[in-house]
DNA sequence: TATGAAAATGTAAACGATTTCATTTTAGAT
DNA sequence: ATCTAAAATGAAATCGTTTACATTTTCATA
């Protein structure tokens, strides 16, 4: 495998020059060019970007974080962030972390030790003080989920306008028992979509009822089948049930489904995300919209501003309420 | 940031002393490993994977090429591969490609420029040509698809034979006019899975019916829910569909439902490759259960073997039936 | 033809690790 | 105390680039 030195021989010139027409500078002389670029051609010559790398201190590698791959709502973020990544030269390296501190740990080191340059963290049960202090000294970009106040730009929506908007259609087609299906009030996102619910609630003058707010431990399908089970036990049964991702929506039409009740007829269901699944269930789901495509570009142009030494301010995207059939009665 | 000369000046050691630390060798006394350790803690030390990369001649990174990262059928495969890769100290690099030769191009100078040190190949459209004369130089392995007789290793099914089970299966239920949703036949499995097909209707003594036979251009929901709609425009309607990826089944079912046709009454379906979707649908989808996680692992394992340069051999995994709701009769 | 600024090219020092080979230190045997 | 082999350590080369700075070449102008 030739190296440049041996293009610089094979060519008659210094490295150097080589070097230079490699990168497109404009000081060489087009008749020297030439029998570089014929050296290069001969020798069958790639420039190694290890060499490279070290001599530019850069990896042109960034991570982004997720907390599993399983769950589509990032498929369509990755591809943002990977579309800016690549017509910038970067790389993206997928990093998934189970939510486990310990995974986390593996991949903060890869930019510790140089092996990336930056960082977009999707992951909303990150370790909020690790990544404080990993902050101060490497470009971090938060998507989507961000822990409030420490300082680290941020794109995502208004999530605690969005639920209210969800719960406020199902108000205005006349639903008054709502149940919510959220994840662990830990998550941020899971705090304001609860206010948002409650906000809608407020507005129409009902009053929050505690025993249709649903907790579950994760997005997935099964935790979404699991807290529909229990919702269809109540004895005040609600009409309606509002869930805070697809996943979770899709497991609770799956049950009702199965459980002989009709959707929207009997339970009307909205969910949230706009996965590429929402529209392919039976019957479609209603579902908000994240602009998700969008948050990607967004969040991989913030973290190459950030990996140049740029400061980047934090970007509230808008969203959309899809109106589908699991509430078109 | 401190780099190797500085805590070995700090611990008043060579850097040579301080390498040997860094990578365990265990011709330091202890004492001066210890001066070392200390010496890396009190400076913050994270030795930078550029250095040693380059050093090293090795970038710790294998590639993965898939055609689209929204077929949900790649991501148990690609946990398969991380999980193996990670433990052997390697990072993955995922690259979409959407069959598309100018992208995989991008993608293959990677590994030319060292920034990658193999590739596995999971996209049925890569162009073989280039594959097996990246292949002379380089460790590629071959995923799910594979192009024959190129001497490249692969890990795959038998898809014929996992094709002729499940039209088999169909069979056995009593159906015979069985449509075929098939992809475009130059690539591989499609070829096999067609040979399947025929092979179980040949075995009952059934005539193949080439007005049976759909081809779709991709293997996603819309390209299914397209080739139902002209399958239940025929005059001599089949009563069961037997799709080569769950997507595609999961958009034919869609359409059945939408039709007002009942899954499996009036028409069975069956699907291929168990993505964790075919649960969640109404009802649940029979399909040809891949060893997903399982190709991951061989797939990341024989690629290590072949960047250390070793010779490693094809494997050929089992599949299973998984029969469920949509044939369930 | 001589002059000097601009353009082109070269030299050599980084970047940050690993590793070969040489040298020093250690410790056990006499 | 001396010797010797083994253990520990260090000096310096190396991996393949880029780039600051120095030097040479070019060429329009006086």
């Amino acid at each position: 495998m030739a190296n440049i030195q041996q293009v610089a021989k094979h060519a008659g010139v210094s490295v150097a020059t080589v070097s230079r027409v490699l990168n497109g500078q404009n000081t060489v002389s087009s008749k020297t060019k030439l029998k570089v670029e014929e050296a290069i051609k001969e020798l069958n010559y790639e420039p190694s970007m290890l060499g490279r790398n070290l001599r530019n201190s850069e990896s042109r590698i960034v991570l982004i974080l997720i907390p599993t791959i399983s769950n589509p709502f990032y498929l369509e973020i990755i591809k943002g962030i990977e579309n800016v990544a690549i017509s910038h030269n970067y790389n993206i390296l997928l990093c998934e972390t189970d939510s486990d501190p310990e995974k986390e740990n593996i991949y903060f080191d890869l930019v510790r030790k140089k092996m990336a340059d930056g960082i977009i963290s999707m992951d909303p049960a990150v370790n909020v003080e690790t990544l404080k202090q990993l902050a101060e000294k490497y470009a971090i970009i938060q998507c989507s989920e961000y822990g409030g106040g420490i300082g680290i730009p941020y794109v995502t929506i208004d999530n605690e306008e969005a639920s209210y908007r969800a719960v406020k259609h199902l108000l205005q087609i006349g639903h008054t028992k709502i149940a919510l299906m959220n994840t662990d009030e830990k998550f941020l996102y899971a705090r304001e979509r609860k206010m948002g619910y409650e906000r809608a609630l407020r507005e129409h003058g009902i009053e929050m009822n505690n025993n249709y707010i649903f907790y579950t431990k994760d997005l997935g399908f099964e935790n979404g089948q699991q807290a529909m089970k229990k919702i269809l036990k109540l004895k005040e049964r609600p009409t309606a049930v509002f869930a805070v991702s697809d996943l979770l929506a899709i497991g609770a039409l799956k049950e009702i489904n199965a459980s002989g009740l009709n959707v929207p007829r009997d339970m009307a269901v909205v969910g949230f995300d706009k996965i590429d699944f929402s529209n392919m269930t039976n019957p479609t789901l209603t579902t908000v919209a994240q602009p998700m495509y969008k948050m990607g570009t967004t969040a991989a142009k913030m973290l190459i501003e950030k990996i140049q030494g740029n400061k980047v301010d934090s970007v509230i995207l808008d969203f959309e309420l899809v109106i589908r059939e699991s509430t078109a009665g």
